[in-house]
DNA sequence: ATTTCTGTTCGTAAAGATACGAACAATATT
DNA sequence: AATATTGTTCGTATCTTTACGAACAGAAAT
């Protein structure tokens, strides 16, 4: 395992990440909402988006491992918040990125 | 063709359009170099990065269609250079989108 | 005219993304 | 205990992405 040959930098693998969790406008949408109140439950961003319930789950768990949000069970629902470390971290390499 | 629902707003498409072309470290390298210099040839471009010469013009291809980048032939060589009015429509869209 | 240089496109294989409904799990309510 | 509510996970189908080498195309030089 020393033997890995990186191909890119860690900054570049990074930016890839978070750019791609943005890649689909649905999560553009979970995310602008999320960012605009903080916390947001999944059945009332269900209400709103048009997928199906199954759907919505796969994209939150998309922006789950890229790091962007976190959920939490408060039973019966879930809770999805911005992660806000690597929210401000996306943030930083984002504007670096484009000057 | 007047009949076509529109799922997410023209600034979600936008946003997740420009991330996409993001969404892979060689792209993001490849801009990073195009940023910094405004203009590079292909050739260049393909003796420090990691992949063959095919998948390079793939992803170049990306770049352009997103609106990123644009080429032009100096023949024999072929260079491309950022796209300064859709590169500060994409900086401006990310921006406003992380607050 | 043929060869060289540069880069694109084609063919193809393997892996990943997106979508849905059905089935499942966990808690709360009756 | 049975039911209802809320989301997740599973199974599956379809499409897209990524990668490579081989074949191709255009201009320049021999």
């Amino acid at each position: 395992m020393p033997t890995e040959i990186k191909k890119y930098t860690d900054k570049q693998e990074l930016i890839a990440k978070f750019s791609n969790a943005l890649g689909h406008p649905v999560r553009v949408a979970i995310l602008q909402q999320l960012s605009k109140q903080s916390c947001c439950f999944h059945g009332d961003m269900a209400e709103v988006l048009p997928i199906a319930n199954s759907t919505l789950s796969q994209h939150l768990k998309v922006l789950r491992e890229a790091g962007l949000i976190q959920g939490e069970i408060d039973p019966p629902k879930t809770k999805y918040c911005i992660n806000k470390e690597n929210w401000n971290l996306a943030k930083g390499l984002m504007i670096g990125f484009f000057d």
